[in-house]
This record gives C-alpha cells, structure tokens and sequence, in this order.
DNA sequence: AAAATTAGTGTTATTATATAACGGTTTGTT
DNA sequence: AACAAACCGTTATATAATAACACTAATTTT
C-alpha cells in the first residue's frame, strides 16, 4: 500500500502508518480498518454503528473491539471524539498539532472540524485569568452548514 | 417560600419558581427538588447518581422521573448538561440570558461557570467565515483549577 | 534460538447513560 | 361539569462504555 495519489483514503491510511510506526505504535490491520470506515463516513458516526459495519468484514468484533481500537486511534491523535453526540471522526491532520473545533450540522450530519488557535487562546486566557490551567478543550458548535441554508 | 436573604439555596430555588411562573411553566414539587439537589452539590452530578439522592425523599423515582425533569429545567435554562462528562450543574444566572462555558476541574471536581461573550463571538465568527450558522455552543475546558494548583 | 516480556485480541459479563410507550392523575380552561 | 393539556408512575428497552480474564502475536532479552 502505497501513496499513489489515486485514492485519498488509500493515501490517508498510508500516512496514518507511517505516522504509527515513526512512533513505535502498531497501526495493525483492525486499527487501519477502523480508521478507514472512519475516513471513507462523512459526518461523525457512533461506536456502535462503527460495530455494525466492521462486523460485515470481522463477523467476530465485539463492543470492547471497537472501544479499544477507538482508543488506540484517539490516543495518537487519528480520530477525534465528539462529546456532544457521542461519536467520532477521523482526522486528516494528525501529523501537525493542532487545536480542535467542530461545526456539526444538524440538519445534514455533517461535520466540518477547524482549527483555530485564536479560540484556543480565547479560552486559555479566559481561564488563566480565573487561576485555571487547561489541559484538553472540548469546543463544538451545533447549528446549520452552508449548504443547509 | 420567601427570599430572605438568609438561605443562598432557598433564595435561588424561589427565584426559581418566580422565574417558572412568569413564563408560564409550572415549577412542581419534583423539579423543585431536583433542581435544589443539584444547587446544594459542588460541580456537576450525573443522572443516576442524582437518582440515587432523589429516592431519599422519593423513594419511586426512576431513571424516566429524573430525565424528564432534567429535561424541563434544561428547557428553560434553570440548568446545564455538561456533555465531555454526561453530567448536570444548576445554573445561578438563568434570568440574565449568558453565553456558556466550563472550567471543569479534574482534580477536586469542581466546575465554574463562565459567561465570556467574546469566547462565544469567536467561535460564532469562525463559523460565520464558512458560511456555518451556529446554533448553540458546547465549550468546556477540562484542567486544574486554582485551588488545586 | 529459546525464554521472557510486552502488546494486542477474543470473549463474556456487567455497568452506565438515556429513551419509548402507556396509563393514570393533576391542573387549567371552556 | 366537561374537556384538554401537562405532569407523573411504571415497565421495558435502547444506547454507550468498561471490566476481567484467557489466549495469541510481536518484540526484547538471554
Ligand atoms: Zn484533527
Ligand atoms: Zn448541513
Ligand atoms: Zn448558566
Ligand atoms: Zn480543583
């Protein structure tokens, strides 16, 4: 599996390899699977809708399956959680460090995930200046995408 | 059930049901109690864990009792869902109409509440620059709280 | 190469979170 | 009093996530 150019999935799951084994991590076959049915859905998808579709492919995957490959993917940054929905989408831009934020469309499902260090840094700030320290930040907003309007 | 100045919990509880009335919405004996149960705890309490307090007094509460009425002091805004924890906080500014984000402390549990307008015009704006219309918001800051520094 | 260690997976069971559906009761309105 | 709407009791079920343990594969040490 190479990098061809020819399919941005097929291209995204070479990366994310790469990405895996620069780090001593071992992106195995259920992990490259997961990751792939995460890149090739649009819009976030459940854990358990994740299940119903591996299950076509590994008629044995089990819940824990699942959770602990999600896992694994989150850990290293692969696949971000949404809180508010309870689900999860790949990342395309595991390699550069970025903050997280997310537009979900509620008519359409889709989710669109920027990455806006101003945000960032407006709720730092916000927080420093009460005596907090951030460690992680959730920030999603739900509403309509352009197309839905 | 008079504000007098005594009782910061009774205090809030009858603003409360003055707040219900005004609109119309009745302020019952159960969301009475719910919504004081989540006064008097400091940061958030999940729904069975709220249940367990509830059947103290109500020893017939269910999942459904505490859900539906969750969902009314929801509704009008008398609380917050934290959902990067799938847990509840009793809000003291429902009559003020704030925008809303959390300092949740993993150390000592405590969650603040704060109301930074320029956070939420950030994020509104960064949406509003790809065509995204947001509706509502979820920003929680998980992290170290000053005390626990 | 064999042994030891660590990481990953299969499997079963359980816990945690949330909603659906239906009937009865209370409240407010006509 | 009759009616409608909102509220609550109750049972069942759906959805989301983790615990625990045995077994296998990969890596490291000897
Ligand atoms: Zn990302
Ligand atoms: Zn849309
Ligand atoms: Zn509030
Ligand atoms: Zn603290």
């Amino acid at each position: 599996m190479t990098d061809t150019g020819q399919n941005p999935i097929t291209d995204q799951v070479y990366k994310a390899r790469q990405f895996c084994e620069d780090k001593g991590a071992r992106f195995t076959l259920l992990r490259e699977k997961v990751y792939a049915l995460l890149l090739e859905q649009q819009g976030a998808v459940g854990a358990y809708e994740l299940l119903d579709t591996l299950k076509l492919t590994e008629s044995n995957a089990k819940p824990a399956t699942v959770y602990r490959t999600l896992d694994f993917l989150l850990e290293f940054g692969l696949i971000h959680k949404i809180e508010s929905t309870n689900a999860f989408v790949a990342c395309h831009h595991f390699d550069c460090n970025h903050p997280v934020q997310f537009l979900i469309c509620d008519t359409c499902g889709d989710v669109k995930e920027i990455q806006s260090v101003g945000l960032k840094d407006t709720l730092d700030k916000q927080a420093q200046s009460v005596g907090f320290r951030v460690v992680n930040q959730t920030i999603e907003a739900h509403g309509t995408c352009a197309a839905c309007q």
